[in-house]
DNA sequence: ATAGGGTTAG
């Protein structure tokens, strides 16, 4: 039965959707809301249902529709009502203006504790810190109103935010004044007002004061300690909370504040934040970022792909942005190239473009897979704007595939376009122009990284020069380079010495270089075949067992070499000497054809070159086939001519592996991309992108 | 009618 009324059919539409509707919209309702017909007309709507529909304003695309109500509700003379004037200023916040929401909050002749703590509260979530730390302080006996157990946390979160210790420190006396030491809000929001001013102490000193604690208190505490560096304590803490009997359990925000702590630790660690988050009940979509996330970055990419893969196909857990984010390096490191794509498509499919954070990481993840285009597509279609991180992904996907002079390019158009590098920008920048040997551009950019930029170079930075003035053959310039740094050379400065001297068989500075190397990091697998081969050319047969003693005394192994390709959608690993798969004797039967053709173009194995790093037992036999002549030799037999083949190999290639794969891709007229722990090696017409240098 | 902690990139 309905009343003459045409909108009432449209008013019973509008409730239902409205009770079916989330309190928080997604982006597609909101414009579904905004589009509704009857919004058109809100003269036809009850009373009730634009209080309704008020309540569904909590986004910046809802402001036209919550205008529209707030002058219907003027008219209407609701809006003197303290509960839906309340609703007004809530429902403005939510949409990022504090302005109109003021003027509601001044136009209320009695404003009671409410108004006061929901227009603090509406500051402080649109940034606007001392903004409500003003009107906190307005507030007092003056003015008749005292905070409360609802204003404190609110002004609390103020400082925090702010970082304004001073304020925070005033805010705990007046919490002292007032006796709300012991309130649980309270407490938490001066856990969190300490950590974030840097004194994990002081919130420590809080948590051990309170009576009752709940999970927000574990999670303040432990986000204090990994937020400030305190790795160590931020586990000691989780832990602690681990063994309290039943309450409190840790929840998705537990994972979320552990997570900085964890995001470069020892496997042991991430064993632990496993379990953590095995245990955990209810496991939202955070707990699953925040442990894919933790594997991607301790370089468990596997384990980080399976579970991104768990929590969509067995869990049935829509991925976000930050999923996607935290999944994509993992992708860009297991060269994961069709799984990347996917992610692509879906990231496209679900409109989550344009998103600075995203599109970086499908840049680094296409970059890493040896896709230039892809990433240069990536950066050329960046509607929402680049920022430093953009242009250091671009500059280093050139950098690696060994085109310097574009990485220089995009440095400079990136200056044009008002940004300022940074410290990575310019390790992205130096190692760019080491890999393609443009010493003077090198020279010059780490001079302007000072003079112009203001920016104390690292050690980092340090390393490459190294690397610059050792590809150049500069090996004298590159020992006194590193005899006057500031820093203290590590093994990477005196790891990319030695690599120069490897490449221009420098023997007297490689001695030095290996000395310190040993000295330094005697049991580092990736150095050791390098320095016990160098040893054995100088005649220095104590240092060679020295080395090969301090591997196995420390119990260390080489990292046992693997090479990985896609085919298909299947990603193949091979092995040294790998027999075990099923086209092995075809494999080998391509090898030796090839090293026959090899050899009348004049390759000789490298096997006893000493300032290669070939193993002694690195002979031509089967057994000691390296990984990367395996893959390729499966690629040349499964796939057509057109097809690029893509390897990527966990360690550095060897000497001997570049050279056969250069003269593989000119025999076969094959397109060779390999990437090694450290670079991209492009092979293509015989020649490589590195040019003979890595 | 109002409150606290936590997640993503080079």
């Amino acid at each position: 039965m309905y009343t003459n009324n045409p909108y009432e059919r449209l008013n019973k539409a509008w409730l239902r959707l409205m009770k079916a509707l989330p309190t928080r919209l997604p982006s597609h309702k909101q414009v579904q809301l905004l589009r509704s017909p009857a919004l058109l007309h809100p003269e036809h709507l009850s009373d009730a249902l634009l209080l309704q529909t008020l309540d569904q304003c909590h986004h910046p695309s809802t402001l036209p529709t919550l205008q529209t109500l707030h002058s219907h509700l003027i008219d209407r003379h609701l809006h003197n009502n303290p509960s839906i004037a309340i609703k007004i200023m809530r429902a403005y916040a939510s949409c990022g203006h504090t302005s109109p929401a003021r003027k509601v909050f001044d136009g209320m002749p009695h404003k009671n504790i409410v108004f006061y703590n929901v227009m603090i509260r509406s500051y402080v979530n649109n940034g606007l810190y001392s903004n409500a730390l003003c009107l906190f302080s307005e507030m007092g006996p003056r003015h008749g109103v005292q905070p409360d157990n609802y204003t404190f946390p609110c002004a609390l979160k103020a400082c925090s935010a702010s970082g304004n210790l001073c304020g925070g420190l005033q805010i705990h006396a007046s919490v002292s004044k007032f006796g709300l030491d012991t309130n649980l809000f309270v407490g938490n929001a001066l856990i969190t007002m300490y950590a974030r001013c840097g004194r994990s102490g002081h919130a420590c000193q809080v948590f051990d004061l309170m009576t009752d604690r709940d999970v927000v208190s574990w999670n303040a505490l432990i986000a204090g300690y990994a937020q400030n560096g305190q790795f160590e304590q931020a586990l000691k803490a989780l832990k602690e909370m681990m063994v309290e009997l039943n309450e409190p359990r840790p929840d998705s925000g537990t994972m979320a504040s552990i997570l900085p702590a964890v995001l470069s630790t020892d496997s042991s660690n991430v064993v632990f934040v496993r379990n953590v988050f095995d245990q955990m009940v209810a496991k939202g979509l955070v707990s699953w970022n925040a442990m894919i996330a933790i594997y991607a970055n301790n370089s468990m990419s596997a384990e980080a792909v399976e579970l991104f893969r768990r929590m969509e196909m067995e869990e049935g857990i829509e991925p976000d942005a930050i999923t996607f984010a935290s999944v994509l390096p993992a992708c860009g490191e297991l060269s994961a190239l069709a799984l990347g794509r996917k992610i692509h498509e879906c990231i496209k499919r679900k409109r989550l473009l344009p998103n600075m954070v995203l599109e970086n990481a499908l840049m680094d993840m296409y970059a890493n897979c040896g896709c230039l285009p892809a990433a240069r597509e990536v950066f050329d279609n960046m509607q929402g704007g680049r920022d430093v991180v953009s242009w250091t992904c671009i500059i280093t996907a050139y950098g690696v595939h060994g085109y310097g002079q574009t990485a220089i390019n995009l440095f400079q158009q990136m200056l044009d376009s008002g940004l300022k590098p940074d410290h990575i920008a310019f390790v992205s920048l130096l190692s760019a122009c080491s890999y393609a040997g443009l010493l003077n551009e090198g020279k010059h950019y780490f001079g302007t990284m000072t003079d112009t930029y203001n920016l104390v170079p690292r050690i980092e930075h340090f390393a490459c020069m190294v690397d610059l003035l050792g590809r150049g053959g500069q090996l004298e310039e590159a020992y006194e380079f590193i005899m006057q740094m500031p820093l203290e050379p590590n093994e990477r400065v005196w790891g990319a010495l030695l690599g120069a001297c490897r490449v221009h068989s420098d023997m007297s500075i490689g001695l030095i270089a290996a000395d310190h190397l040993f000295r330094l990091v005697p049991e580092q697998s990736g150095y050791y075949v390098l320095l016990s081969n160098i040893y054995a050319r100088a005649g220095r047969w104590e240092d060679v067992s020295s080395v090969r003693k301090a591997m196995t005394s420390k119990g260390i192994k080489k990292l046992p070499g693997c090479s990985n390709v896609e085919l298909g959608n299947k990603v193949y690993t091979f092995h040294i000497g790998d027999t075990s798969h099923p086209q092995s004797e075809e494999i080998y039967k391509k090898l030796n054809l090839l090293l026959g053709k090899m050899k009348e173009m004049g390759y000789a194995a490298e096997t006893d070159s000493a300032l290669h790093d070939v193993e002694e037992e690195d002979k031509e036999g089967h057994l000691s086939v390296h990984s990367e002549k395996l893959a390729i030799a499966f690629m040349l037999i499964n796939t057509g001519p057109e097809v690029l083949i893509r390897i990527r190999m966990n360690l550095r290639t060897c000497g001997d592996c570049h050279s056969a794969a250069k003269l593989i891709s000119s025999i076969t007229k094959r397109e060779i991309i390999l990437k090694d722990s450290n670079r991209f090696h492009h092979f293509k017409f015989g020649v490589c992108s590195c040019g003979d240098y890595w």
